[in-house]
DNA sequence: CGTGGTCTTGATCTACCTCAAAGTGGGTGG
DNA sequence: CCACCCACTTTGAGGTAGATCAAGACCACG
């Protein structure tokens, strides 16, 4: 449900989807951006697509006033840069030690004439951004404290390699700023979550969740429909 | 700055990006839907896409415990179904009188072989839905009352064909629910508006902006970057 | 063993929600 | 043409979830 970050979860579901994107990064060298450093900024021209291979990215944007938005979070095998017009319309930041490979929008186009299936994965990646955009919408104008939070943390389990835990590199203010409350309302959030046995403290940055069925409960989500089913139907890939 | 309403606007400045696809519409049979019926609803096979002709129809979503959200509204020369997988993600719902054209899936997507420079056109198309998601995202989760409404204001003069005039022809629910607020919030937010002689009730669902650039000022919105200057490099058209 | 950044907890405040009631205007039928 | 109705809108009064302000607690680091 994160606007960027479950992509990666979308893409596990389709293994076929969007693995030609990623390889076609494999030839370029690869960089490291240390914690805090920024990848580019908002409004910076964008000549770049990059391919994330380790560590943990956060996107965001400022308002005029100062005040930050995050538009999600980034993680190993994600891609950034394929909505981009001339200019990067967010800024992306290296939440940890980030190690990354990028691709000239020139290189990228030209990759992209030479294997045009390429651009069906482009069309399948945007519309998977599309759904989870919206998601993201529905969490900000529609859930309380607790219903943010539990769907944030039902999406990073379903991504996370290790069952039952939820880690979170990101320092509260960064969820904070992704879910639209304070740090305050975060914290205590987690506090009531731990307090009904939801969700144990489980590491400096991580959470074992005892009850997922409870998270989902209180995550209050959206009816899901099996996206799957009509898959022959697909079209435009 | 609507999740979807103002791609039309985004479409005018760049007046040969999507004229093509709309273009593939004209041969099929107009249609009508009455003020309150559904084109689809949220769930639905997605079987088809739409262009709709004249009116005005609202994008909408639910959640679990029924609470609507309305992602956005859509007027005369709007394309939904873009960005579908298997099913609608949302409904489609018309707010007054509307004609439509719709094609099937299946012949979209044959169209788009036939000329392979639509599928750049849809690109670009869910490359301004995503945009507009994430100035949307910003809206809900940073802005205040006042903020909200006077960026609605602005994106409807912006778009509208009457300068200086702004019609609202859905009822205060339906942006009450896109902006993430209640009809009360609404109703008094304009009110206020009003008072501080930033716009002018002009007729039934019609305001008049008396200052543009008060309006735009009390909008808080965050710096735009000139996205027209990089044209020449854009790439995936 | 400080020190600075992060996180939690508490007390208070407020923007917005909720509940309630009155106002408005278009449509319908007599 | 008027009277009624119904859906929509506005306005008011009071309540509350979450923000804000403030103070410790925790922890990694030099």
């Amino acid at each position: 449900m994160s606007a960027i970050g479950n992509l990666r979860a979308v893409s596990e579901a389709y293994p076929c989807d969007e693995n030609g994107l990623r390889a076609l990064f494999l030839r370029q060298p690869s960089e490291i951006a240390e914690a805090g450093a920024a990848l580019f900024f908002e409004g910076d021209p964008a000549c770049h697509v990059f391919h994330l291979v380790s560590g943990n990215v956060r996107i965001c944007r400022f308002l005029a006033d100062g005040h930050r938005f995050i538009i999600g979070f980034l993680r190993a095998g994600d891609l950034i840069g394929l909505s981009f017009r001339s200019r990067y319309m967010f800024g992306a930041e290296a939440i940890d030690r980030v190690a990354f490979r990028r691709m000239s929008k020139r290189m990228f186009e030209e990759e992209l004439q030479l294997a045009p299936e390429h651009r069906s994965q482009m069309l399948s990646h945007l519309r998977d951004e599309i759904t989870a955009s919206q998601d993201h919408m529905l969490l900000l104008s529609q859930k309380n404290a607790e219903e943010r939070v539990c769907t944030f943390l039902l999406d990073r389990l379903d991504s996370d390699d290790t069952p039952g835990l939820v880690s979170l590199p990101m320092i509260r203010s960064d969820i904070a700023d992704y879910l639209g409350m304070t740090i305050e309302t975060v914290s205590r959030t987690l506090t009531k979550l731990v307090l009904k046995g939801i969700i144990l403290p489980a590491a400096r940055h991580q959470f074992k969740v005892v009850s997922r069925s409870s998270l989902a409960r209180h995550a209050n989500e959206a009816n899901e429909y099996d996206d799957h089913q009509g898959e022959a139907l697909r079209v435009l890939q």
